[in-house]
DNA sequence: ACGCATTGTCAACGATTGTTGACCTGCGTT
DNA sequence: AACGCAGGTCAACAATCGTTGACAATGCGT
């Protein structure tokens, strides 16, 4: 017996789904009320209107889980969490691919570009640490994001098909030199 | 004395402004032909419509002319081809942008990828040669395509406002990694 | 001067967008 | 019974979208 959703809960969950994967602007309020199978006007009642479903999607993003742990597996960790949402057979409904969908939106970018920068760049700064630790931030997250980016947006031959067990050897290692900035 | 610029040459040059920053679909027939001085009528009358202005900004990319190289310093010019327009002072209408910004649009996002595979992956791989051509390219471009997005895109500080100089040896050091694929 | 093709202007079209307010319907309280 | 109120339905709104067709203006060849 599970607990009947709320049509508030359906909302998310549809607008989660559809705004994630299709971007912002690209996702009409009707899209989603229709996949939630309730009115349209419901979404400007619960809400406040379009861009209020979209940030409440934003706010119950969990903290990067990778911010946690240990130094020294700290590489590991982001690797994997990185990679494996990307897996072929996985659906592309994630925090990361929400980033990088929404990121080019002329109305919400400005939202992810300071999300990305206190959620993700400058905790990821802190827990390095040492000399160069927001240009190594920054070029930890350029080598995650930019295989995402070639396997799930670009679909590009060689990267897409292969499984994260398969590439995780390789990603280390560019991991590996992305933290060591020397200027 | 500079030759007069024909209308359809206007609309060409607004367009690629316009859909290579914003993206396809966040730009309207009108927002052009506002920017080029013409009437909107114009559009459909020249090019067919909104998709056959945008298939017109397509068509004039000049093949990368990195892959005319030579295999030696292939990496350098990949390097600098991708890191010099996404200098903080330059404007960022390039082609690489301009795939970054339209592959994610639920339109023209198929058009971008076979662009991408057959204009930049496929023969990139091709001028590698040798054992997993395929998938060196392709995390070539990962690396590549990762430092644009986090520069320009997300905007993360560190390498956001760094000049490509400052950059190249890091990057070409993430390259020379990324062109090691071992499985 | 005439005819004709090209080029540009204007108004309007049907479709879709986000949002609003009126209305109905149960349910619990007084 | 009377009331209030949250939850949901419906039609309609103004705005914007891409596109079309009718019409005026211009220039060129004959």
């Amino acid at each position: 017996m599970t607990k009947p959703i709320s049509t508030k809960e359906k909302l998310l969950q549809a607008g989660r789904e559809l705004f994630w994967t299709r971007g912002y602007s690209n996702v009409s309020v009707r899209d989603i009320t229709g996949a939630a199978g309730v009115d349209a006007a419901l979404v400007s009642r619960y809400f406040g209107g379009k861009q209020g479903l979209f940030e409440a999607t934003l706010a119950d993003v969990p903290p990067w889980d990778v911010l946690a742990s240990d130094r020294e597996d700290l590489l590991a960790k982001a690797v994997e969490s990185f990679s494996r949402p990307y897996d072929p057979e996985t659906d592309s409904v994630n925090p990361f691919m929400m980033l990088l969908v929404n990121v080019i939106d002329p109305v919400m970018g400005d939202s992810i570009r300071t999300f990305v920068q206190q959620g993700l760049a400058a905790p990821l700064a802190d827990k390095l640490g040492g000399p160069q630790a927001q240009e190594r931030a920054a070029m930890l997250l350029a080598v995650l994001f930019g295989i995402a980016l070639i396997r799930k947006n670009f679909q590009v031959q060689g990267l897409a098909e292969k499984s994260s067990e398969e590439l995780c050897a390789q990603i280390m290692a560019l991991g590996k030199v992305a933290l060591q900035f020397e200027p």
